[in-house]
DNA sequence: ATCGCACCTGGAGCGCACTCCAGGTCAATC
DNA sequence: GATTGACCTGGAGTGCGCTCCAGGTGCGAT
C-alpha cells in the first residue's frame, strides 16, 4: 500500500499544497497519515476522494456541500441511498449550467457573427 | 424613446439594484439618465448592454475583462476587430469550460451508477 | 557541521463580486 | 399634513475559497 508526499498529491491532483491543508482543516478529508517526522503521507484513499473532490469541485459544488457529501461517506453504506440524492440533484445543476452555458455562447457567437458584418 | 426605472430593469435583467448601481459606479455602465428627481431611468439601450453584460457574467468573464470590452465599444467603430478577438478568446474559454463539465458529468453519472450497484 | 529543501503550524490577509446600511429626498395617496 | 414607498448617496461589510506569512523542524547532500 503506497503513500504519496504532499508534493506528489499536488502533481496528481492539481490542488495547491495550502488548498490540501486548508481541507484537511475544514474535514473535508479525513485526518491524514503522518511519517515519523510529523509530514502528511496521503494514502491511495485520500488521493482518490481527492479525484472525487477535484471533479465536483470543477462542477461548482460548493464546499459546503461537499462536506455534507463527505459526512454521508464516513457514516458508511446505509448513506447510500442519500449520496445518490445529492449527485442526482447535483447532476441536475450541472446539466442546467451547460444548458445555460451553450445558450449564452450561442449569443456571443451571434455577437461575433454580427461584428464580422460590419467590418 | 421608452425609459425604464431601476425596478422595470431589475426585473428584466436578473441583477439586483444593488449591482446596477455598483455596475455605474464602476464604470461598466455608462452614467444612466436621470429625471428631475435624480432617480435612475434606463434607456432601451443600457438595458440592452445589460443583456451583454448578463451574457459574459453568466459565461464566467470576469468584471475587469468586460470592463475592457466596455472600453472599446466606448471607442468605436475601429475597436470591431479588437472586440472580436475578445470575444473569441471568451468563447474558446467558454468551449472549454463546457467540455470540462460534460466530463466531470460523467465522472458523476458514473458514481451514481455504482452507487445504484450497491445498494 | 552546515546548507538547502520540503515540510510543519496557527493565524492573518486577499480578491472578487457583490450586498447591506444609515440617513435622506421626493411624489403620490389617505 | 402625515404616511408610504421607491428611490438616492457614500461607504462599510460579507461570503467564499483560498493564499500567504513568520517562524520552526528534520533530513539528505556537500
Amino acid at each position: 500500500m503506497s503513500v504519496y508526499t504532499p508534493a506528489e498529491v499536488v502533481e496528481e491532483t492539481g490542488f495547491s499544497l495550502d488548498t490540501l491543508r486548508y481541507y484537511e482543516k475544514i474535514g473535508l478529508l479525513e485526518p491524514v497519515g503522518r511519517n515519523a517526522a510529523g509530514q502528511r503521507r496521503f494514502s491511495e484513499d485520500d488521493v482518490g476522494w481527492l479525484g472525487t473532490i477535484r471533479c465536483l469541485r470543477d462542477t461548482g459544488m460548493p464546499i459546503a456541500e461537499m462536506l455534507r457529501f463527505a459526512e454521508l461517506v464516513r457514516e458508511g453504506d446505509h448513506t447510500i441511498a442519500d449520496r445518490i440524492k445529492l449527485l442526482e440533484e447535483h447532476d441536475g445543476r450541472v446539466r442546467e449550467q451547460i444548458a445555460r452555458l451553450t445558450e449564452r455562447q450561442g449569443y456571443i457567437r451571434n455577437k461575433i457573427s454580427y461584428y464580422r458584418t460590419v467590418v
